[in-house]
RNA sequence: GCAGGUGUGGCGAAAUUGGCAGACGCACUAGACUUAGGAUCUAGCGGAGCAAUCCAUGGGGGUUCAAGUCCCUUCACCUGCACCA
């Protein structure tokens, strides 16, 4: 009938020639930035998951570009990481080489969906233009003193002797060779994030995200109130600190517990008269892999401290201390204070172990349980009586800190952000060590510094990144005294470049600083941010942390950087399960548009379903979109040379231009599709269409399906092309019918339905619902109790 | 365990937010046109029933003239987080 793929390559070129995308940085018309997260350009290509979200915004863009807007809609590539590096290794070749393959794949795949990115603004978080500038940034962190140096936990595997990401260690397990993974203390550098918890949750009121986003983000920041208690050590002037959030319980503490890291181990080391039990004990929670050590179902172990102990400040008693490694090292202060009668997991241990249970809340039985609930609070001396919680803990606190043994205090489950990798594919952290000065900053006008190839990609036997065996590259002059130094060879994680890329997007050829402040204010805040939910807690908060620190620094306008997120479900395979290779149920985006069209593609997965939820694919359903996509082009041949809407179909052309509209900027892409597809039908039901009918339609149609709808239009000659032509507008005096449906029910079950003039007036409306046929018939001899009439819509008889 | 979400035909889903449940599409059935159909057109398509009608939105209960929609309760599945003190 057509030849799609023709049509669709005229368009994109038309398109790229007449430059109708590019955003521009000074404008009159009033600014619109659409992001979706850029993709990571495997080696596999584009996924239809990508067609979903990328047609959604590109929707989106085209609609407001033709509402008026200067429309950024940008894209660019995530290209450091894992997977590039695995193939490097596998196969021995710079890694650079292969994600310009790769990106030349996504781009070309991109480009042939048709979506109206601006392609002059590409870049790739790879390029010594942009990684530069992430470098620049560490820097500014550093230099505000938000990065620093401390020893922290890898994951090792003691059988490649590498250091592996957590994810390449999911369970606790090598995910290349399959053995168990230690933890290896390294000294890492890391950005304090935790020192913005507040402002991570404070400025999620300045934003317009999805609330599952913001309950997501809500949850991982993990802000609980309590109090921080000290406990003095039995026979030193030292104090052991515990965070609580029950204070209150403070009477009813009958041991302590610390994690099996708590430096005081080695500290009183002296003190502990069972010292190869406990040493036991912590390499035996050494071994144990996070799911072991997080199993819930997994029976408390732990040992008690012989010759340690505390005394509890509110009533000077001794306290047992054991060590256990339910107890977090890096959670509150990494010891608990252990109330068994009120806390689950004191319960079970006390319970285990044999330790007493002394109940300071009144209420259920704390010999069977815990009792989390409230009650009024007994064995608590002067406490004794108080029956409100908030009241309790806030007497209580207020009764430490007069005694100056504890205070109020916030702890949060965000922690600080550790920034190295000793991986090769990332930008090198810059940073220089030198024996006299530490740690010194490279030079901001060195920057980039350069990732240089290395000989082998694969990590060193000591654990550090491949740039270790680069001497030439690691032995440097310190630039401060000059003296022979070494180059920090840990690069930073995945996450870095993705942190500010929508800021770069502003400004992408700026070579003097990473976005002139003017681009920064005209384009302000993100106006819709598309992407996985898998990335609404980390990617989110680190690019959020990272751009309110900007903020802090004075270096961006705006404190927030999104305004609005949003996320979109999976594309499943055909049998409902996740697409895989080793599934077999992949679906390549490039067949489906050389059998069907870019255009029935995209037009199917708006069609497919709620776009927040997950779908499943079906070849089947993409064949229905493209049979609709054939029938709006056979109505071609229906339309006559009338300039104006077909009276008939008045109405319902202004009612589908409103819902398109609507629909597609409320994410309900599904029913502006199915919208289009009911004023298809009707335009076919009848012998002719006017010019204007026609032209409305794919106009409505050409965000979603945009090459076909070009091309008919111009075919036909019924105006200038979409792209640089207004959408169009309803008219509110004709969105509403003059006549309307009323249902006749009896009983609240429907008997009849009327055809009346729109605002018929009650009594009317009742008359009318009588005299029906079927109406009499139920309530004929029946008591009438009551007549319910709701008008242009309903009349209900209720009768006895 | 906690948090969030979902549950409607054979399937993907709609439902103006309390007012005719199943729009639209797929699959399927019958027919038309055709050398042919993975094209197009016509009709049908939740279940039971010849029909009037009855039953149906995971299950149970409630509020209401009226419930997919509100309330209580229960089950199932999905997604996060998870011994966070």
């Amino acid at each position: 009938m057509y030849d799609f793929k023709e049509i669709e390559e005229k368009w994109q070129k038309r398109w790229e020639d007449a430059k109708c995308f590019e955003a521009k940085n000074a404008s009159d018309k009033e600014k619109y930035y659409l992001l979706v997260e850029f993709p990571y350009p495997s080696g596999s290509g584009l996924h239809v998951g990508h067609v979903r979200s990328y047609t959604a915004l590109d929707a989106m863009a085209r609609i407001k570009r033709m509402r008026g807007y200067n429309v950024l809609f940008p894209m660019g590539f995530d290209a450091f990481g894992a997977p590039a590096e695995q193939y490097a290794i596998k196969n021995h070749v710079y890694p650079a080489n292969m994600v310009k393959d790769c990106i030349k794949t996504f781009r070309s795949q991109m480009k042939k969906l048709g979506f109206s990115f601006d392609w002059s603004r590409e870049f790739a978080t790879t390029d010594p233009e942009y990684y530069k500038w992430t470098q620049w940034q560490f820097l500014q962190f550093y230099k505000a003193g938000l990065a620093y140096k401390a020893e922290k936990e890898i994951n090792w595997c003691p059988n490649c002797l590498t250091g592996l990401s957590n994810e390449d260690a999911e369970g606790g397990i090598c995910e290349r060779c399959g053995s168990k993974t230690e933890k290896k203390l390294k000294s890492q550098w890391m950005l304090k994030m935790s020192s913005y918890a507040d402002k991570l949750l404070a400025g999620l009121d300045k934003t317009d995200f999805m609330d599952k986003i913001k309950i997501a983000q809500i949850n991982w920041i993990g802000r609980s109130e309590g109090a921080e208690v000290d406990f003095k050590i039995d026979g030193e002037e030292d104090t052991l600190k515990v965070f609580t959030t029950r204070p209150d319980t403070l009477y009813g503490v009958t041991f302590m517990v610390m994690s099996p890291e708590h430096k005081y181990l080695e500290k009183y080391e002296s003190k502990i008269k069972n010292l190869d039990e406990v040493k036991k004990y912590q390499e035996y929670a050494k071994s144990k892999t996070e799911i072991e050590r997080t199993d819930l179902t997994r029976e408390k172990t732990g040992v008690k401290l012989e010759g340690f102990e505390v005394i509890n400040p509110v009533n000077d008693e001794k306290i047992e201390v054991w060590i256990s490694d339910y107890v977090l090292a890096n959670y509150g202060t990494g010891a608990i204070m252990a109330v068994p009668a009120h806390d689950e997991r004191d319960f079970e241990f006390a319970t285990k172990f044999n330790i007493p249970i002394i109940p300071v809340i009144e209420g259920g039985d704390t010999t069977k349980e815990a009792y989390t609930g409230d009650g009024k609070m007994i064995n608590s001396g002067k406490f004794n009586g108080i029956t409100n919680k908030k009241e309790a803990i806030s007497k209580m606190i207020e009764y430490l800190e007069e005694k100056g043994v504890g205070e109020k205090k916030i702890n949060y489950r965000l922690q600080d952000w550790i920034f190295s990798r000793q991986r090769f594919w990332g930008e090198p952290i810059p940073m220089i060590y030198c024996e006299k000065c530490g740690w010194v900053p490279v030079p901001e006008e060195e920057l980039p510094l350069i990732l240089p190839d290395v000989p082998s990609y694969e990590p060193t036997e000591t654990g550090e990144s491949p740039l270790a065996n680069v001497t030439d590259w690691v032995n440097c002059k310190c630039p401060k005294c000059g003296s022979d130094a070494k180059r920090e060879t840990d690069t930073m994680p995945n996450w870095a470049g993705s942190s500010w890329y929508w800021l770069r997007f502003m400004d992408p050829h700026n070579d003097k600083c990473f976005a002139s402040m003017d681009a920064l204010k005209y384009w302000g805040m993100v106006d819709y941010y598309n992407g996985g939910m898998e990335h609404a807690t980390r990617h989110l908060l680190y690019a959020r942390f990272w751009h309110e620190f900007l903020y802090d620094q004075g270096l961006v306008p705006t404190e927030e950087p999104f305004k609005k997120r949003v996320s979109h479900g999976m594309i499943l395979g055909e049998n409902g399960e996740k697409m895989s290779k080793s599934r077999g149920n992949v679906v390549n985006p490039d067949d489906m548009m050389n059998a069907y069209g870019a255009d029935a593609l995209r037009t199917y997965e708006m069609f497919i379903g709620d776009y927040a939820k997950d779908a499943s694919w079906s070849e089947n359903g993409l064949k229905g979109c493209k049979r609709f996509l054939d029938k709006i082009y056979r109505l071609k041949d229906k339309v006559n040379d009338k300039e104006e809407y077909t009276k008939d179909l008045e109405i319902l052309i202004n009612k589908t231009i409103k819902k398109v509209e609507e629909d597609i900027n409320t994410m309900n892409y599904n029913t502006a599709v199915s919208a289009l597809m009911i004023l298809s039908n009707e335009y076919d039901k009848l012998d002719s269409i006017t010019r204007k009918d026609y032209r409305t339609i794919l106009h409505l149609l050409n965000p979603i399906a945009p090459h076909i709808t070009e091309e008919l239009n111009e075919m036909l000659n019924l105006g200038p092309a979409f792209y640089e032509s207004t959408f169009p507008e309803y008219d509110e005096n004709k969105i509403t019918f003059d006549k309307v449906n009323i249902a006749c029910s009896v009983n609240g079950k429907l008997r009849a339905t009327i055809e009346v003039d729109m605002d018929t007036p009650k009594e009317e409306l009742l008359r009318l619902a009588k005299e029906q046929e079927n109406v009499i018939k139920h309530i004929e001899g029946k008591e009438i109790v009551k007549e319910i009439v709701v008008p242009n819509k309903i009349v209900n008889i209720v009768v006895k």
